[in-house]
DNA sequence: CACCGCGATGTTTACGCAAACATCAGCCCT
DNA sequence: AGGGCTGATGTTTGCGTAAACATCGCGGTG
């Protein structure tokens, strides 16, 4: 900075000025600065900058594996959003999902330069790891219920999970299996809760609950249950991948869908619309998500309060072949 | 840093040495301090390391999209060794594939606390972008064939995609066709190379090139045509995404998979073994390219010379439902 | 016994930047 | 004409840390 300044006759101080794009400098001036600093190649030392300012223009991502579609979306929409802010992204990988492991990242963060945390993670393991952040740095949290402690912002899985049990009680079905996420997640236990409370208000009998852990397999292992059950007419599942597993454990048994089954999904990844049969599901608007998060942290980071409370995204039904009324004489007549 | 020294009742220099685990220093002393530290909850401030350091300890990924399978197990890999090495890795999403976009992640990247940066991207565009680097930042390209000018970590596509030919033709196909990705892929091009020589050089027949944009979409709606072409009995698909597609569009059309058509894909996703049928695909350890991407960025960071050259990592075929022989009397005699 | 060497610790300094304050010239007003 | 105001610029200072150097005490050695 110091050459810049001697190059172009001025002093640092002005150098600086014209770098942070500060009102006050001569035209004349600040054009001889930015000479000066294209053909000595100067760059602001972020360093420096961070230490004198007190803040980094950086939010940390928390996240524990990025192998769903969902945290990856959101991720990359928190990224884009964070960009368009002139804040940088540090990713903060959890490799297990284990107590150990969430407050490594945590401590890690510690030391880490960073003015906000954006969590994207079952907060069953947030909630254990007691860890005391930085005083100063804000959180968001995205799949949780605490928003009693935190700001969340989140689809709207309990809404979104009613339209799924209502589409297909509307078709006729009588009722309406469900293939759940993992136990220890907060979404899966929403989107189950959601499925249940749904059908008791609208008065049908609750099938007994079988559960995935999120993956293609796990729908298929699972399925081949789901599949000899010959009065399930009709299965909302917790998200596409296990959607797609179910699809192909009822293909493999015989079971046409939709004519004899209707299934229907969670999330509308981009390769649902090309499943066999195309899946009906519910579109998640994850760059919705991960915008609200930036937004919600930067309001955290500018004003003072601690604002907590839930953001809900709301979802959309997009219909594709994998859903149809029940077959005559089988399960209809709801 | 200061009010720790004086609560421990020894200098700064001393806490800054424990803080850093240097020896040296007194055991009593020592634990005297980090008592100090924990009272006082002390964090050492990372923009005053970084200044005085000369480097940030963090690494920075570009990339363009997290919307491939591909890029982002290669992040979670990159980030989860970086963070093994006590590195940080901040994200520079670029949202779209133009020059200006890649250009302003380049300039953004100019201010930003980052010691090398490791870019995932098809690199015709980097190219193009000539920007000027802070010179000490070092590069290490993912999907490229730059590896005269930087330093190249990618999977063996060329290897790979002759396994996948060179399966089919041992299962007695008279050839091979090929749905390839977009043209301004590196990784297409590779692979597309890799089936045209693989195929001349066993003397087969090269059918017409078809593409798609990896999409499952662009992969049923060029199968379409695939589906039409009789004599086509095997497809290598350039990745799963489009081999999905394929699979659709083979259904629709009556031809049985792989009674009729063998399909074979590229990636390994982790649905590929609950499609219908579960598909044969060359697996690749992204993983392993992630950690070597770190490796390889280290090493340059810390040695002098701007070691370029290219590393390949391997892939392995997994064999699944969706390959077998030739329908009797079709395409075989191979 | 004086001196050297070494381990343990303290003191000084500079990293690059930007806020706070200081300066200075020109201008308007009374 | 003098005072005060404004806009443009320069000077000083300190952010928190760690390298470099200084110091100090102690035990061993000639």
């Amino acid at each position: 900075m110091a050459d810049v300044a001697r190059l172009a006759g001025v002093s640092s101080q002005t150098v600086s000025r014209v770098s942070n794009g500060y009102a006050g400098v001569n035209e004349e001036t600040r054009r001889q600065v930015l000479a000066a600093m294209k053909e000595l190649g100067y760059r602001p030392n972020s360093a420096a900058r961070a230490l004198k300012r007190g803040e980094f223009r950086t939010i940390g991502v928390i996240t524990f594996t990025l192998s769903t579609t969902g945290n990856v979306r959101t991720l990359e929409a928190i990224a884009t959003s964070a960009a368009a802010e002139g804040y940088a992204v540090t990713l903060l990988p959890v490799a297990m999902p284990t107590q150990d492991e969430v407050r490594g990242a945590f401590s890690r963060l510690e030391e880490l330069a960073v003015d906000a945390v954006i969590v994207i993670m079952e907060v069953h393991l947030l909630d254990a790891a007691t860890v005391t952040l930085p005083p100063h740095v804000q959180v968001v949290v995205v799949d949780s219920d605490a928003g009693d402690r935190y700001t969340v912002v989140d689809t709207d899985q309990h809404s979104g999970s009613r339209i799924a049990v209502r589409h297909l009680l509307d078709l006729g079905h009588r009722t309406v299996w469900h293939l759940g996420g993992p136990e220890d997640s907060f979404a899966a236990q929403r989107r189950t809760d959601a499925w249940r409370s749904a059908l008791e208000e609208a008065g049908r009998p609750v099938p007994p609950l079988v559960r995935g852990d999120w993956s293609a397999e796990s729908g298929y292992r699972v399925g081949l249950e789901l599949a000899a059950q010959q009065e399930c007419t009709a299965v909302f599942a917790a998200n596409d991948q296990m959607a797609l597993g179910l699809l192909r454990a009822l293909h493999e048994r015989g079971r046409r869908v939709p004519e004899d089954v209707s299934v229907i999904g969670f999330d509308d990844i981009p390769e649902a619309g090309s499943f066999l049969p195309p899946l009906t599901t519910l579109h998640q608007d994850f760059a919705e998500v991960g915008r609200l998060c930036v937004e919600a942290v930067l309001r955290k980071m500018r004003q003072v309060g601690p604002e907590r409370g839930t953001t809900l995204v709301p979802t959309r039904l997009v219909e594709r072949a994998s859903t149809a009324p029940p077959p005559v004489g089988g399960g209809g007549g709801g």
